[in-house]
DNA sequence: TTGAAAGCGCTAACAG
DNA sequence: CTGTTAGCGCTTTCAA
């Protein structure tokens, strides 16, 4: 008695363990009716392999390695619920690695992933707090990097978000808008400011680099305080650009606390477009991340690069959209 | 050349691998300086277990099974992300399995959690997904109950809400609200319900039944939804009690939308306080779950129950407490 | 195309 | 207290 293992499978099918284990692999190896049988005897008994035994052996094993910095923020936490799901369909199990935390180091980081010999590894945004880790990944497992700049000796799948900033710049303009705030919060790769800045100084707007806010902590406090800051100056932004969409709610509550009427005298934008931020009382103007596509790209990437190690490398580059709500209107005379 | 495992370092240091095994798992029959000497080297030369090894030949791995309805609710995210550092503090890993899933059925999702022989599992609120779910792993691992109502047989960190429910009911009527709703989403447990409603009753509050929405969804949906509902009603409520935040969101919404002004005409209460709920707009009087608290405690009884599986079931209980903010206020007469 | 045999790295009896 | 000896369940040579 006991769980049903390949050897006892060969014992009742009457042939070798290592045709049960070929079998079970699809190795083209074996005849297709002998391979029929075992799978059939195999579902009826309800074997399940022992995933332990064949990573000892294999040398790797059916996790997948999910690098993100933390998993609050509502942008982190829906691309985990979707690699979950995809490792699920692909019968492979996706492990989380939160590199966001104070007392990890490199050093430990990479053991701890090394330990679980995980067959690949998905590498979001972490240039801050580990610079290198990726290089010395990649030296062990397939790596697919996300969330950030592509690298030509990566796999990638990224979001090019040139497009959708700078139609973000042109449509604020277009509102009236020339005092345009930005706030980002400690996570945020630079891109999205640099891309922003460009392109409204490629619009003519005058510099507004004093109108920037950049701040460590939780997002909506990072938004909160930001927008204190910014709409008791004298020369308060008529606009603000926020980095991601947290940081735009903690902001919607900066105005509201400060009875700055939005958007009728304040326009916010976001980015990542969160299921929540099309439900704040002010539905949110925002650049929208397509979180499911980055997902389902990276998560494939991944396997073709864990079947041909050598493979060509992929760069898969998608696109975000400006969304727009309600939090965004033209300017009007000052009071 | 290759990793460091317990063979080699049994040749470096010319002793037997069981004695190096020994050490490394902390066995009284070792002597503390053999154990010293071989810790040192293990160190020195970067010596990292194999769990795939471990596993195998103990029959339990290292990890500790998560399982949660999904993620995107803050509250499941913010616990997993909570269990995600635990484990990293006690060097487990810790490995969701998400019920809240369609084609998944009750035979799978045990078999994926069977095959990874995770060492222990932490089961949170899945009735209505999973009838017999917890049954049947308990046959098999240490299993801690979380998010429900606890029950002898299991060892449970529980939230004793009703104190705060009640408090909740009796703060609202203090108010002066007699005509007050309640909005559930399909994860719900109906314990909520029940306790506020058996609350207002004992309060002399009429029978408010019919202000009861239920409705399965995104929770933000949800809440609008019900929002849109309740508020075009003639008998509409003058306050709400939701069942989590994400629904007093998409409910603020659609007062929002509907011009009814919170808490001015509607008093709005949600349930678990989410980091979000303080940077509303209007920032939401809550009910709070002590997150934190319930990740170390679940954490540390399974690990408890680890060590010795025959040990006496625990039974924690947690306070959850009304927070009060600003989305709550006095009934004033009708317009 | 299938079988035989070796061994992945580790733990856990059992001896000494 | 330490060493010897068997495997855990599976993959993968190598032979047949």
């Amino acid at each position: 008695m006991g769980r049903i293992t390949q050897k006892s499978l060969a014992r009742m099918l009457g042939c070798d363990i290592s045709t049960i284990s070929r079998a079970l692999r699809d190795d083209p190896r074996v005849t297709p009716a002998t391979k029929a049988r075992i799978r059939a005897c195999a579902d009826k008994l309800g074997y399940v392999p022992d995933p332990a035994a064949a990573a000892l052996v294999s040398g790797r094993s059916r996790v997948v390695g999910i690098i993100l910095p933390e998993l609050r923020h509502i942008f982190y936490n829906e691309l985990f619920e979707g690699f979950s799901r995809a490792a699920l369909e692909h019968d492979l199990v996706a492990e989380l690695f939160l590199t966001g935390f104070d007392p990890l180091t490199l050093e430990k980081i990479i053991s701890r992933i090394r330990s679980q010999r995980p067959g690949g590894i998905i590498l979001g945004y972490h240039q801050l707090s580990f610079p290198g880790l990726k290089e010395r990944l990649k030296k062990e497992f397939p790596v697919v990097l996300i969330d950030q700049d592509p690298v030509e000796e990566y796999d990638s799948v990224s979001v090019d978000s040139a497009p959708a900033i700078a139609e973000t710049a042109n449509y604020l303009v277009r509102l009236g808008h020339r005092r345009i705030g930005f706030v980002a919060d400690s996570y945020a790769s630079p891109t999205r400011g640099t891309l922003f800045h460009a392109a409204l100084k490629s619009l003519g707007v005058p510099d507004t680099q004093q109108l920037v806010v950049q701040k460590s902590g939780r997002s909506e406090e990072v938004g909160y305080q930001a927008g204190l800051e910014l709409l008791s100056r004298p020369d308060r932004p008529t606009a603000v650009f926020c980095v991601n969409d947290l940081i735009a709610v903690g902001l919607m509550k900066a105005a509201f606390e400060l009875n700055v009427p939005v958007p009728a005298a304040l326009s916010i934008v976001g980015f990542d477009d969160l299921p929540l931020s099309d439900y704040l009382p002010v539905p949110l103007t925002t650049i929208r991340q397509p979180i499911q596509e980055i997902v389902r790209h990276s998560f494939r990437v991944l396997a073709d690069r864990m079947r041909t190690p050598r493979g060509k490398r992929e760069h898969l580059v998608l696109p975000s959209a400006l969304v727009i709500r309600k939090s965004t209107t033209t300017v009007r005379s000052e009071p």
